[in-house]
DNA sequence: ATTTTTTTATACCGATCGGTATATAATTCG
DNA sequence: CGAATTATATACCGATCGGTATAAAAAAAT
């Protein structure tokens, strides 16, 4: 009933996830929003909430399609190939030609100000969040023998989280996808390709 | 001549250097820096010209001041220790007590409006900057046979300030130094301690 | 056809943004 | 002592910030 919406809230989104991602949370201007969505400040605001809560909408359009292969990575029998897969899934994404390059997770308010230190949080979290799940299934390899030696879940997981926000950066300063595979490469060098013969 | 300064530049530079470093460019405002370096915007406007001017000379002065290890680690005779001290002197600087963590070439202005679009871009020069010389640095030691066996001088620069990078972001996620410590050394682990006797 | 409901368009809000004009205070030079 | 010079303090500038009040437009329900 009412009178009808006359832009899809989907599409609207992902031009708003694609500006944050490019721009960063304080970077991106209401008026960049409305201009690139093809709305009105009051039909954002009506759906939307405000500018917090569409950079959160945003933030989970951008980790349910663009960070959909973490999890699909975490599945792997093998600890190493889930490593490799995030790596390699992180460097697709931080470099895909079409959307911005790097990663929304940090792009979006890694230094900021006081007005956006609630994002800045979230997205800290966020991060944290992913490598406590990486850490978690690098835990079970443990278990099961499938890592390599002298090396702590933890410690294994803030690694190849720290290469993939590497890669971030080094995608937003202009990096492609070839130059990031290299990279990643080497990050694993030191991983055998068949560590240890997991338990049965 | 003329009524005397009444404060002192570099203790101010340095004031302005450590907020730009925590809240980035476009995060730290006019009066965050006036209230922060005890002056007013008549002063700042007179002896730094205007808030890009004293962004770059705060920037210059992070080089010079704690991008000091960086110069002085290409100096090291081998280069795994070039490489190692690059890392180590990332992460202390990242990681220091005093003043913000992560990295000020990062922080400044990673994602942000057209506004800061030339900033932006003297970040990514910089970035480059240091690559570049550290390729350099690679590959006169591939002359020397001091780099392991089967990496291109380029490739290993852009994977050890991946990793550097990296650790800036978990820095500013809020990991220590003793948990960058670690991963520097994994991220070291496939470089051979005595890779190859150096030519003589 | 009228009422009700929802979305749209327009205009506006106070606050803050980076930057500056003006005048006064503090010094050196003559 | 002026006169000249430089730095300070205060008040102000237009533009933009995120956000909203108001009312017209477009649909469904009665």
């Amino acid at each position: 009933m009412g009178r009808p919406r006359e832009f899809d809230v989907d599409e609207a989104l992902e031009t708003a996830m694609e500006l944050f991602w490019r721009k960063g949370y304080e970077g991106t201007s209401l008026t960049d929003l409305t201009d690139g969505m093809g709305i009105t400040k009051p039909s954002l605001y009506g759906v939307f909430g405000n500018k917090e809560g569409l950079f959160l909408k945003a933030l989970e359009r951008y980790q349910r399609t663009k960070m959909y292969f973490f999890h699909e990575a975490l599945k792997e029998p093998r600890a190493r190939i889930v490593a490799e897969k995030i790596l390699r899934g992180f460097a697709d994404s931080q470099t895909a030609e079409t959307g911005p390059s790097g990663c929304m997770g940090i792009n979006g308010a890694l230094a900021c100000s006081e007005a956006a230190a609630e994002i800045q949080k979230c997205l800290v979290e966020n991060r944290h969040r992913g490598e406590r799940d990486l850490a978690e299934r690098f835990a079970r390899a443990a278990e099961e023998g499938d890592l390599p030696e002298g090396h702590e879940p933890d410690d294994l997981a803030r690694y190849i989280m720290t290469v993939s926000q590497g890669t971030a950066i080094q995608a937003a300063s202009g990096a492609n996808r070839a130059e990031l595979y290299r990279v990643v490469d080497m990050a694993l060098q030191f991983w055998p390709a068949e560590s240890v013969v997991p338990a049965q």
